[in-house]
RNA sequence: GGGAUCUUAGCUCAGCUGGGAGAGCAUCUGCCUUACAAGCAGAGGGUCAUAGGUUCGAGCCCUAUAGGUCCCACCA
């Protein structure tokens, strides 16, 4: 430990150190202790493959801030790390980085590519981990976990059984997206819609046996290939004669039926809608109910298949083409208007979704959510900011079946078996050794993987040993907050919430704090395309991790974006500064004390009082505020504290008392100081580890006392003190600091050189003001560039040539002679005096409404009342002045 | 089409259950005062989007309007 600060702050000095102390003390780990409280925060899990963003540094600070505060109240705090596998991330990053090398995946089959996946999990899947370090993220790290590890693997398998058992898990032909780039399935929830400017093709199929045609509008005019029939609405007149007609589809040389059905709206297009079952959910569903036949037409990379007939092989797109030119030789195209759609892309790889038939596994929904909408509903589940309750429900209300089964490599595979004769399914934890149905010994696993976020969504129970019922489990779950975006609300929230029922009985978690995304300077989301991302690790390199976390957490509301600006990292830095130098002051000074010994009794001026009160204030304040999640408006209310109370007042105000060889109170003073300043740090620690433990640790030493005591990250978290609050002694201060701040103003008004002085002469009436200054005069003296302080009960010797500055208890003189320009002084005051006016007349507006005084609370009256007297006082004493000196004027 | 949210100082944003408009940055003025020029002391700048309503009292609650952002939704 160092014995003293640095003469300048650099976080680079400090935090690595810092980091290795506390895993090397093992203050991040927590264990199963009956005899204390936990508090549980799990961390959603980063990609393997991710790097750390700016989103990651806010939502890793929220969280760092809690587990952080919690700790330091005496809770046995858990922050649970892990990553996860990512499946399509991490597949995509592989085959590139095979392509490379001039491998493709299939040539080196699931076992080989398998083994690369690991590799490269190995190698880089920790790289995010230590990213979080840097960022003074105080996870437990000794309990890292992966949901591909052993543990969450066997919580998947074992959830895979228990819901297939219990029917909610089924395997199923129905539409699901497609995406044909990554050559896999995907969930509704992964499906993103993006506006494009297409194509609205009207086209004409001929009725058969008469010379009449139907014209449909489509927008995929490729998918006629597959359509296997045509409906209109069932109440439509212009075409209820046509029902139970065939069409010819045209190119296709097919018959197909002309159906009614009520899915089709009669004032869109032009009535009459193809149907394609096999390529549209609505078509779906209208095959469904009429018994169509289902001809998928695309292969999985969505070229055309051999139902294509001559167009098998053309791309999705040439194919549209092709078709549109060859219905236009036939003269069965009518028109082609430009049309604005939805088009549903992959939220990874942004490809246009193709909607197909699939066999694929599914989770049935209506039941396994209902619990979860219910624990929203009675608040077992709380979403902070509460406006994205609403957000959930949306979700939940129209809820599909989820689609888990990924046509992928990397992830869970499905734990289904079959039986090579006869086809039969097992479904079980392990292999079967034989098949349940014929006995045959020859069963092959199903080749699909499960959706990602099947793993996630039992990562807060699935990390602490679910399904074994262990200590950790019973002890730390179900866990307190889950700190997230509001972007994966969907993917994950609401699948852990119904996970947590299902499987544990209970919520796994009691709140949920959603943030926004932090964006570029000029809102816009950060993206590697638009290459307008910040790298944290630049930040925390330029200007320190604590200057990065305050950055994030000020001025920023839950569930609001934000915004970045380098300028306001640079004031944060500026901040961290600040606390350093203060700390820096002051820990001279009480070195200085004890060599020199001069000091007397520990007593308490007011400004100490006033301070500690202040304080003590603060702490009830800032505790109060970070129990709800107002991690912004907490921070602000220490940022400003510490700055302005702390620094630019009470410190200017001890500075006499320091210097002086005489002052009895300078052990009060220095006492003060230190008790203020640990307090500070302690309060600004969960916001800004590294340079606060610095501090405190520092201080220690300095002292040499309370040796027991060896990190601020494992103090005691200050608590309100009903004995400091001291009520008189802020209200003389305030009092002091109003009259400071006049005579600046003053002085400011006439232009007096900085280092002139002058005689100061304060009128007060009130004996006991009067008192205030006396026992102040100390520190007022030196803030209020006064050589001399008089205090008195009334006007008696002011020369003439003073100028005044008036605040409510008491009328400051301070004289001038060669400055003061008697006219000047009573523009001045004129101008004062119109300021009171206006306070006057909205305080009197208020006493005069008879509504006001009947109504209003009775603290609000005396409030106003008190104001109301303060400002007669001040008019009544601007105006004798403003006499006094027109008189003298002539 | 449904829903959420925003509109507050030149810029970016706070503003907790309604009780005299705040911060950071920027601008202007004066200071290298021995913790800090990454600083100190001051100043200017806002009919809190618009129009109504509720209330003794509205930036905050209600209604409507305008504009922005976002989410959801099967309109071919």
């Amino acid at each position: 430990m160092q014995k003293e600060l640095a003469k300048t702050y650099d976080p680079k000095d400090i935090e690595d150190r810092l980091y290795a102390k506390w895993l090397n003390k093992k203050y991040f780990h927590a264990e199963a202790d009956k005899g204390r409280k936990p508090f549980t925060i799990v961390i959603p899990p980063p990609n393997i493959t991710g790097q750390l963003h700016m989103g990651h540094a806010l939502d890793n600070t929220m969280q760092d801030i809690l587990i952080r505060f919690k700790r330091m109240q005496g809770y046995n705090a858990l922050w649970q790390p892990g990553t996860d596998h990512a499946s399509i991330a991490t597949e995509v990053k592989i085959i590139q980085q095979l392509k490379k090398e001039g491998i493709d995946k299939e040539s080196l089959g699931r076992k080989g590519f398998l083994k690369r996946a690991w590799e490269w999990k190995e190698e880089y899947g920790g790289r995010i981990i230590g990213q979080l370090k840097k960022l003074g993220s105080s996870c437990d790290w000794d309990r890292e976990r992966f949901t591909m590890d052993e543990g969450c693997s066997r919580a998947v398998t074992e959830v895979f059984i228990r819901l297939y058992e219990k029917g909610y898990i089924y395997k199923g032909s129905r539409i699901i997206n497609w995406c044909p780039v990554c050559r896999t399935s995907i969930s509704d929830a992964e499906v993103e819609h993006e506006e494009q400017a297409g194509h609205f093709w009207h086209i004409k199929y001929p009725i058969v046996g008469s010379d009449e045609f139907v014209e449909i509008a489509t927008t995929r005019p490729e998918t006629m290939l597959g359509d296997t029939a045509v409906a209109v609405h069932p109440e439509d007149e212009r075409y209820k004669h046509l029902v139970g007609k065939m069409v010819l589809l045209p190119l296709v040389n097919k018959e197909i039926p002309i159906i009614a059905d009520a899915y089709v709206d009669k004032e869109f297009g032009t009535g009459v809608v193809k149907i394609t079952p096999a390529h549209d959910p609505n078509d779906f569903e209208v095959g469904k109910r009429h018994n169509l036949a289902e001809v998928n037409i695309m292969n999985d990379d969505a070229t055309i298949n051999q139902n294509g007939g001559k167009y098998e092989g053309m791309d999705r797109y040439e194919a549209r083409k092709a078709i549109v030119n060859e219905l236009k030789e036939l003269g069965l195209l009518v028109k082609v208007e430009d049309h604005v759609h939805n088009v549903g892309i992959h939220d990874r790889c942004k490809t246009t979704v193709e909607p197909l038939i699939k066999q694929q596994w599914f989770v049935k929904m209506d039941e396994l959510i209902k619990p979860a909408v219910e624990a929203v509903k009675n608040g077992e589940v709380q979403f902070v900011p509460e406006r994205f309750d609403k957000i959930f429900y949306n979700w939940t209300d129209n809820i599909r079946d989820w689609c888990i089964s990924r046509q992928l490599w990397w992830g869970h595979r499905i734990p289904a078996y079959y039986c090579d004769k006869c086809g039969e399914a097992a479904v079980s934890k392990e292999a079967p050794e034989k098949c349940p149905k014929c006995g045959h010994t020859h069963l092959e696993q199903d080749e699909d993987t499960l959706d990602t976020w099947f793993s996630s969504a039992l990562w807060p129970f699935s990390t602490l040993g679910w399904p074994e019922e262990t200590e950790d489990l019973k002890y730390f779950y179900p866990t307190d907050v889950l700190v997230t975006g509001y972007d994966i609300i969907f993917f994950w929230v609401i699948r852990m919430i119904f996970s947590g029922y299902e499987y544990t009985g209970r919520a796994p978690f009691s709140k949920v704090l959603i943030h926004g995304l932090v964006r570029d300077s000029k809102g816009r989301k950060m993206s590697k395309s638009l290459g307008n991302g910040i790298d944290p690790l630049e930040v925390i390199d330029k200007y320190g991790a604590d200057a990065l976390r305050l950055t994030l957490i000020t001025g920023n509301a839950p569930g609001n974006d934000m915004r970045f600006y380098w300028e306001r990292v640079e004031a944060s830095r500026n901040f961290a500064n600040k606390v350093w130098n203060a700390s820096r002051f002051i820990m001279m000074n009480l070195e200085k004390a004890q060599t020199v010994d001069t000091m007397g009794p520990k007593t308490l001026t007011d400004s100490d009082k006033w301070i500690l009160s202040k304080a003590n204030t603060l702490v009830k304040d800032v505790t109060d505020n970070m129990e709800h999640f107002e991690l912004g408006i907490a921070v602000q209310k220490i940022y400003d504290f510490i700055w302005e109370e702390f620094c630019d007042w009470y410190i200017e105000m001890v500075k006499p008392r320091l210097y002086s060889k005489t002052d009895e109170t300078k052990a009060g003073a220095m006492g003060t100081l230190k008790r203020v300043l640990t307090i500070s740090l302690k309060l600004l620690h969960p916001f800004m580890p590294f340079i606060t433990e610095e501090i405190y640790c520092t201080l220690k030493d300095i002292e040499g006392k309370n040796a027991g005591e060896e990190s601020i990250m494992i103090s005691k978290w200050p608590v309100y003190d009903e004995s400091l609050a001291y009520q008189k002694e802020e209200e003389a201060v305030e009092i002091i600091k109003a009259a400071v701040k006049g005579i600046r103003n003053v002085r400011t008004d006439m232009n007096v050189a900085p280092s002139r002085k002058a005689s100061v002469i304060v009128v007060s009436e009130k004996e006991k003001v009067r008192e205030v200054f006396e026992n102040s005069k100390v520190f007022f003296a030196a803030l209020g560039y006064a050589a001399k302080v008089t205090v008195q009960p009334d006007k008696t010797g002011i020369p003439d040539d003073s100028v005044a500055a008036v605040i409510p208890e008491a009328s400051i003189y301070i004289p001038f002679a060669d400055l003061v320009d008697v006219e000047k002084e009573i523009e001045r005051l004129t101008k004062e005096k119109m300021r009171l006016e206006g306070e006057l007349k909205r305080s009197k507006g208020m006493f005069s409404n008879e509504k006001f005084i009947s109504k209003a609370p009775q603290a609000k009256i005396a409030e106003e009342k008190e104001k109301l007297e303060k400002y007669t006082n001040m008019m009544a004493q601007v105006t004798q002045r403003l006499l006094y000196l027109s008189k003298k004027q002539g």
